[in-house]
DNA sequence: ATAATTCGGTTGTTTTTACAACAGAAATGA
DNA sequence: TCATTTCTGTTGTAAAAACAACCGAATTAT
């Protein structure tokens, strides 16, 4: 678990803890790693949590399918993402998606009740640690907010438009690479494949994008 | 503003904190009280928020209107609830959306760094605070994911049943009433009006519900 | 290397939704 | 009280999406 260490280090949850408090800390909080082969559960909707998680290897979608088959992803989690915080507090009820590994992944799990508990001994990180998961699932809420705008659009276009500008944004660039392939797009906006593929083509015809694979440019 | 005093005592934000001493942070937290008329924007999408905000009397919107005037409500703020908590982190950029008053309101605003910051002074509940802001965050956030769980259906009729079903479960009975009108239902699932009121009502003919007004009965 | 599977694009059909326009009922305001 | 505005339901039409089925290319596994 160590030689994750510097992976911790530059997660937003110990932003501002030197990598020997994050050591003294693995200890502390009781610090657990798992590793899962691509398309393993990490969670199952319904279950209850314990813990919050970070992502040391690998890569992982937050979804849910439902009784017909129709995959919804809610989240992609990147390597030194945090899943499962929103349901740290006490009364949280249980998980309302899947947690499943895109690729060979490694995990490491942390007793909730420890992070928000302070500890009289040696960990004097609580409070900061704390102030950090507020802000992570700050940014969390926002990207969530962002989603609900590309979703709220009514035409396919119009979502992915919404979705590729936004990405295009973020990563500072009219090129950039989306982390899905064609099905995975799909199920992320919720619409159909085939007719998003479609639409995706109609686009590049029109003069709006190219994309090869992942990787599109707007024009 | 001491009049609210016993509103902020039941909400999530001071849970734990005892009257007394939330009379102690209104000074310590710079506390300002504001009041909207029906209609008013309490907020405007791209401003920079530097103030924590709790609504102690009335009711709000989030939502946000795009360039043809498609209205999406995003979330609805009831009496004890906070808004603008996923702007309190620095960096966090600008609102994404608009806080409208639905009705005649009254907020108060507590100032985001004297939050964040342990003061040396009085107040010892700063962690309390922040801890409670977490858990208040979470909690939205996995309200935001059971709207995106509702807006992720693919049907008119399924995000119907999706947002109903999930009403129903939330006030614990079959009968319950909705926070807004047929307008506003639509927007808040991002479908058509009318063709949401032609849906409900074959709905209704089929026997799956019965409502009048904003009060429905699942059958 | 070859077989098997996954992936992305294409097309035609069916279903659903959006849009527009309207009318009666209810609520609001003068 | 009466006039005005808002709200809800209804209908018909046009547009869009879902669905199903298929094919070739690319990727993966044996």
């Amino acid at each position: 678990m160590r030689e994750y260490i510097p992976v911790l280090n530059r997660t937003k949850l110990f932003a501002g803890v030197g990598e020997a408090e994050i050591s003294a800390m693995l200890v502390c909080l009781q610090a657990k790693q798992y590793s899962y082969k691509k398309g393993e559960y990490v969670f199952r909707q319904g279950e209850y949590l314990n813990n919050i998680t970070v992502l040391v290897e690998g890569g992982l979608h937050v979804q849910s399918d439902d009784y017909w088959g129709n995959r919804s992803i809610i989240n992609v989690i990147t390597i030194g993402e945090m899943f499962g915080e929103a349901y740290a507090a006490p009364g949280s009820g249980a998980l309302l998606n899947d947690v499943v590994a895109v690729e060979d992944s490694t995990v490491i799990f942390f007793d909730v009740r420890r992070i928000l508990t302070v500890c009289s001994s040696a960990c004097k990180f609580h409070s900061l640690v704390v102030q950090n998961l507020f802000f992570a699932i700050s940014e969390k809420n926002r990207m969530l907010v962002q989603k609900l705008g590309h979703m709220a659009k009514r035409s396919t276009r119009e979502k992915l438009i919404s979705y590729l500008s936004e990405e295009s944004k973020r990563q500072s660039s009219p090129t950039f690479t989306i982390p899905f392939n064609r099905q995975q797009l799909a199920d992320f906006l919720s619409v159909d494949r085939s007719a998003m593929s479609n639409e995706l083509c109609k686009m590049r015809d029109e003069g709006l994008l190219i994309f090869e694979k992942n990787k599109f440019t707007l024009l």
